[in-house]
RNA sequence: GUCCCCAUCGUCUAGAGGCCUAGGACAUCGCCCUUUCACGGCGGCAACGGGGGUUCGAAUCCCCCUGGGGACGCCA
């Protein structure tokens, strides 16, 4: 049988990486297998799901490239059926209405809690024989079994068993008609004949529960696999309140796909000794068996190793629509000069974000208009109008301006003061860039362009000696 | 509280009973390279939570403890 995969996200807040990485391993697995995988909206509660949200995942996962191989489906158009199959639950006496009111229900919560229990609905309603003379539109509840245990197969965590007694009698439909979460996955899973379930460790405890639903219905419930969750520094599963979180906010802080994919396969999942991967690579590598059983703590400095990695490995050529788009938005308007290839290229080594690319690139299309005051104290001295005069007279005369012939000028600037180039360099940059911090000082000036480095020079000589 | 899950350097992890004097990566520290910052190279610091078993032998298997996490909604 074709494998297939599904990511099933509820639209009640952007996608954040933890979804993306269920994505992930969804994607990666059905890849593997030459299967499909397929989105799935789950947006039953009509409250707190937004199309804003909706819109948010299905962005962020075109952005991650994670595909869905056939149309995702949205359960808020699948009312009809999932009512169907409630019908057919209570006609075969496998779920019962319930009149229970809210107020009972947290009554009886407090006083289990109380009680030390674990709170569950009391089955009050589970033997009526006629619907009770009350005013309440009642919700629909499945009759669990009240004796012995299930067991499910998790390809993550072997066997697991949970005794019935430990499961009450979930609500299936509410009040309204409308279909609950439990119910709403199992009939999609059969329809969509899902054959592998991988999804955070979160919802293990509800995995006994929906296997009941799928013993209701006659149906064999599919493969899971419960991977571990994501935790923050302090332990805990990583929410809103541990900063960053959004796939989003990633790619507007300038990280590539390829390489937040990357940090986050390798978070639960290790192929030996291998830190970068391809994407093409983790379809081919990646498998169930080797992800971890334990939680891992999202760590921002190895997202950032890794990125950096997956920047340094392509070519500005390759990048060159990201770029453009990326640049547009950091507010630089390049005309060309230097290319935006070229520019990636000769930054690409120290920058683990486009967002530090873009940062490094700024002093070329700004001007000077300051000098980093520490370098200034440091390297505009008073000879070093000298430097800066020969070095604008030799440049001007250099004519084809490339890296190898602006380091020659320079080189035999400091031949002729009889100086080394750690006391030629750094003016010359401070002069073009107003800090102390840019690529080899020839490849500087060669991005720069000719006019612009030298009136920076010409600038720079007129600062140092009207401050002198 | 009840149930379920988990447990190797600060972090991500390798490790399927002898290959472990526990390996790699990030971070950190030091050195080298160097016209700056980086990149890169070399090296250092740093872990099997505790206690019992099983075994000739345990990071690896079993049990208990401890610690952490998750679930317990007319949310998903």
């Amino acid at each position: 049988m074709k494998i297939r995969t599904r990511f099933a996200p509820s639209p009640t807040g952007y996608l954040h990486i933890g979804g993306a990485r269920t994505a992930l391993f969804n994607w990666l697995y059905a890849k593997k297998h030459q299967g499909d995988y397929m989105l799935r909206i789950e947006d039953t509660d009509k409250q707190r799901s937004k199309d804003e949200f909706t819109q948010d995942i299905l962005e962020s996962l075109a952005w991650l490239g994670i595909q869905s191989d056939i149309e995702p489906i949205y359960q808020s158009k699948r009312s009809a059926r999932y009512s169907a199959v409630i019908q057919q639950l209570l006609d075969e006496d496998k779920a019962y209405y319930c009149y229970c009111s809210k107020e009972r229900l947290d009554t009886l919560r407090e006083e289990q809690l109380k009680n030390k229990q674990k709170p569950r609905y009391d089955g009050t309603c589970r033997n009526l024989k006629a619907p009770p003379d009350s005013a309440i539109q009642p919700v629909v509840r499945l009759k669990n079994p009240e004796q012995g245990s299930v067991t499910i197969r998790d390809e993550i965590r072997g066997e697991v068993t949970v005794q019935n007694t430990e499961l009450d009698d979930l609500i299936l439909a509410r009040s309204n008609g409308s279909a609950t979460y439990h119910l709403t996955v199992v009939v999609d899973d059969i329809d969509l004949n899902i054959t592998h379930i991988i999804r955070g460790d979160d919802h293990l405890n509800n995995t006994f529960r929906q296997h009941n639903i799928f013993l209701a219905l006659n149906k064999k419930a599919p493969i899971y696999a419960h991977i571990p969750l994501i935790h923050g520094t302090d332990g805990k599963r990583l929410s809103k309140r541990h900063g960053a979180v959004s796939v989003n906010e990633y790619r507007k802080q300038g990280f590539l796909p390829d390489g937040l994919l990357n940090y986050l396969v390798r978070l639960g999942w290790s192929h030996g000794d291998q830190e970068i991967f391809t994407v093409k690579e983790m379809k081919e590598l990646f498998s169930l068996d080797a992800i971890q059983q334990s939680p891992a703590t999202f760590d921002i400095d190895k997202l950032l190793w890794v990125n950096q990695q997956h920047i340094k490995n392509i070519s500005g050529n390759e990048i060159r629509a990201t770029l453009e788009k990326y640049f547009d938005d950091f507010g630089i308007q390049t005309d060309g000069q230097p290319s935006l290839e070229d520019l990636y290229d000769a930054l690409k080594d120290r920058s683990k974000t486009l967002h530090e690319l873009c940062e490094s690139s700024e002093f070329i299309f700004k001007d000077v208009t300051e000098y980093e005051p520490k370098s200034a104290k440091k390297f505009f001295t008073p000879e070093s109008t000298e430097i800066l005069e020969i070095l604008k007279k030799k440049l001007t005369a250099t004519n084809e301006w490339l890296a190898e012939n602006i380091h020659t000028q320079i080189k035999l600037t400091a031949d002729e003061l009889n100086l080394k180039m750690g006391k030629v360099a750094p003016p010359l940059r401070l002069a073009v860039t107003g800090g102390a911090n840019s690529p080899s000082i020839d490849l500087t000036l060669e991005l720069l362009g000719k006019e612009k480095t030298l009136s920076r020079i010409e600038q720079a000589i007129e600062y140092i000696v009207a401050t002198g």
